[in-house]
DNA sequence: TTGTAGGCGTTATCAA
DNA sequence: TTGATAACGCCTACAA
C-alpha cells in the first residue's frame, strides 16, 4: 500500500545481488565481500531501505514490542514507572504498548490476549486481585514480569515496595507524634492495599491502640471515591485525627476533603498517605509520605523483563525496593500544635 | 516457538476443512456452508486458536496498533491526552505504543522511522519547531494527527488550542484585576509557546503597556529550568507583580520559586498558567489558569486519526477547541489585596 | 562467499 | 461453496 514501501527484493536488485545477501549485509554478521557490501550499503543507501519488522518478526517469531498494562496511566506512580520503562525499553531498542485497565479483570484479560496475539517480547503488569486467581490458567505463555503487587503462589518475576514495613513506619510516625484516633483509606483492588493494611494495623497494635472499624474503608482508588468516603468519616461521631491514605488518588481525594470541611492541617487533622506528586510539596502545609523509588521500580522492571526474555529459564526474582518516609508538615506532633 | 502457539493450519486439520476456509469463517464475511462454519467454530473453541495479528499484519499490509508521540508523558497535559487516545483507540479496536521524544529532535526522527517501519496504521504525533521544517521531507507514508502544535505549510490534521486567543484572555485577566508588570515564562521547543506569547504582547499592547523584555523569558519546558529562571526574575531590581506560565511544568517551578523567595500570592505577586493539574485546586491560594479540554483533545486527535485511515484522501482538517478561563485566588485584585 | 528456496501465519485470487 | 496456491517481506538452511 505504502507509497515509499521498499522491500529487500528491490535492494537485492539495485545492488546486483540476491535478496540473502543484502540480509547478511544488514545482518552484518556473516561473511561477505567487502565490494558487494559497499555496493548493498550503497542501495540501501539510495532507496531508503529500511527492513518491515512485521515481516522480521513472524520469521523470526519475537518482535521488539513489550507490552505494559497497568490500572490507569494518570494515576503519578503509574505515570512515573511508564516513562522510567520506556526510557529502559528505548535504551534496549524496545518500544511499548500501553494499557490502562480501569482495575477491570476484562480488560486485564483482553490485553492479555492481545499480547499474545501480537507476539510481545514480554509484559510489564500490575494486575488486579481478581485476575491473579486465573493468571496461571491464562493464555500467557510470554515472558511477564508484576509490578506494584504481588501474585501469591505464581512462579513469576515481581518487583514490589515494602509496603507493609513502609506502612507500619508510616502509622508509626503519626502515633509517636501523638495521634491516636488514626483513619485509614486502602484500595481494594490490589494487594498492595491490603499489605498496606497489614502494616497499618500492625503499628497500631505494637502501640496498643485499639482498631476501629469505622476508621478503616476500602474503596476504588479514584479520587471522586476517596472524596466522598473521607468526609463520611470526618462526620463520624468520633472523627479521626488523622488520616492515612494508601495512594496517591486517595490523598487527593481527602485532601479535597479536609478542604471542603474547612479543617486545619495538621491542627484538626494530620494527613500521610504514599507516592511523590508533584503536589505534595506545593501544598502548605507540605504533606508527609512515603516515597516510592518510582524510576527505579520501572527501570528494575524492565530490567527484570529483558533478562526474562534473553534466558526464559532464569529462576524468577522478586525485587523488593524499600519506600522512603518524607516527613512534613502534614504530620507535625500535637504537642508542638497552637492551642 | 511459543508453546501454545496454535496456527490456522491445525484448526484446519481439526475441522477437516482447508485454511481459506477457516479464513472465511473467521472474517466472517464470505458465504460459508452452516455445518462447516459449526465445525470450524468448534476447532477453533477446541483449540483455542487466536490468530496471530503479526502475520495478518504482513499480509494485510495494516495493523491495529497506532503511535503516540509526545515530549514526556508525565507533562500532565499529555497524561491525560494519552489516556483519553487510548480510550479511543480501544474502543475501535487499536493499541497505542507510547513514545517519549523530550523535546528531541534526533528521538523524534527514531521514533517516526519506527512508526514506518512497524507498519503502524497511524501517529498522533505533537512535535517540536525544529523536526517541523524536515516534517515535509521525512519518511512518513502514514496517516498522522498532529496534536498541541501547529504546522505551517504541511497539509496535516491538526487538534489544537486556541493559544493566542487563551493567552489574551488570561494576560487581560491580570491585567482588569490591576497587575502591571507582568513576567511571563514560555516553553521554547513548541509552536505553542509562541503562540501563547502573541497573546500575552497583544493584550500588554491593547491595554498600553509596554513590553519589558526582562519579563519574557523562553525556556525549556521543566521544572527545573522554571525554577531557575523564574527565581533570577524574582529577583530584578523591578520584580513583576504576576507571573505567566506557558504550561504545568513551568508553573510547578514558578510556584516552587515564589514559595522559596518567601513571596505570598496574590498579595506579593499574581501567578496564572496553563492546564488543569491534581494541585492548581488543592494549593491555597488555588492556581487561575486556561484549563485545556484535554479528553476532548485526545479524543478528538484519535478520531481524525481513524478518520483518515479509514478515508486517507479525505481533506485535512485543522480543529482549533478553547481553552477555558477559571478563575481563582491566585490572581485576585490588587484592591482586594490585604495593606 | 553467494544464491536458491522454503516457510513464518494470514488472506485473497482463481479454479473447480 | 470450497480448496489449492500465491503472495506479504524477511531470514536461513542448504547447495553451489
Amino acid at each position: 500500500m505504502r507509497s515509499g514501501m521498499v522491500s529487500i527484493k528491490e535492494v537485492a536488485e539495485e545492488a546486483g545481488v540476491s535478496t540473502a545477501t543484502v540480509s547478511r549485509v544488514l545482518s552484518s554478521s556473516d561473511h561477505v565481500r567487502p565490494e558487494l557490501r559497499q555496493r548493498v550499503m550503497e542501495a540501501v543507501e539510495k532507496l531508503q531501505y529500511r527492513p518491515n519488522l512485521v515481516a522480521r518478526s513472524l520469521r523470526s517469531q519475537q518482535s521488539n514490542t513489550i507490552g505494559l498494562i497497568v490500572s490507569d496511566i494518570r494515576n503519578p506512580f503509574f505515570t512515573s514507572i511508564s516513562r522510567a520503562v520506556e526510557d529502559s525499553a528505548y535504551k534496549q531498542g524496545f518500544s511499548v504498548l500501553l494499557c490502562n485497565t480501569d482495575e477491570d479483570p476484562e480488560k486485564e484479560k483482553i490485553y492479555l490476549q492481545l499480547m499474545r496475539d501480537t507476539n510481545v517480547a514480554g509484559v510489564i503488569f500490575s494486575p488486579t486481585r481478581q485476575i491473579m486467581s486465573d493468571l496461571a490458567s491464562l493464555p500467557f505463555d510470554f515472558p511477564m514480569v508484576i509490578v506494584d503487587r504481588s501474585v501469591p503462589d505464581v512462579d513469576v518475576d515481581t518487583v514490589l515496595l515494602d509496603n507493609v514495613e513502609s506502612a507500619y513506619r508510616l502509622t508509626s510516625h503519626l502515633i509517636s507524634n501523638g495521634f491516636r484516633r488514626i483513619g485509614a483509606l486502602f484500595g481494594e483492588t490490589s494487594t498492595t492495599g491490603i499489605q498496606r493494611q497489614r502494616g497499618y494495623e500492625e503499628a497500631l497494635k505494637a502501640h496498643g491502640i485499639p482498631l476501629v472499624p469505622e476508621y478503616i474503608k476500602h474503596l476504588q482508588p479514584r479520587v471522586e471515591a476517596s472524596y466522598k468516603i473521607a468526609t463520611s468519616m470526618l462526620q463520624l461521631p468520633h472523627a479521626p485525627d488523622a488520616l492515612l491514605t494508601s495512594n496517591s488518588l486517595i490523598m487527593e481525594g481527602a485532601l479535597q476533603a479536609l478542604r471542603a470541611c474547612n479543617l486545619s492541617i495538621p491542627e484538626d487533622i494530620a494527613l500521610v498517605g504514599f507516592d511523590e506528586t508533584p503536589w505534595t510539596l506545593l501544598v502548605q502545609p507540605a504533606i508527609t509520605i512515603i516515597a516510592q523509588p518510582t524510576d527505579e521500580i520501572g527501570k528494575t522492571a524492565a530490567d527484570l523483563l529483558f533478562q526474562r526474555i534473553a534466558i526464559p529459564t532464569r529462576p524468577t526474582r522478586q525485587i523488593i525496593l524499600k519506600g522512603q518516609l518524607m516527613v512534613r508538615g502534614s504530620s507535625t506532633p500535637l504537642h508542638l500544635k497552637a492551642m
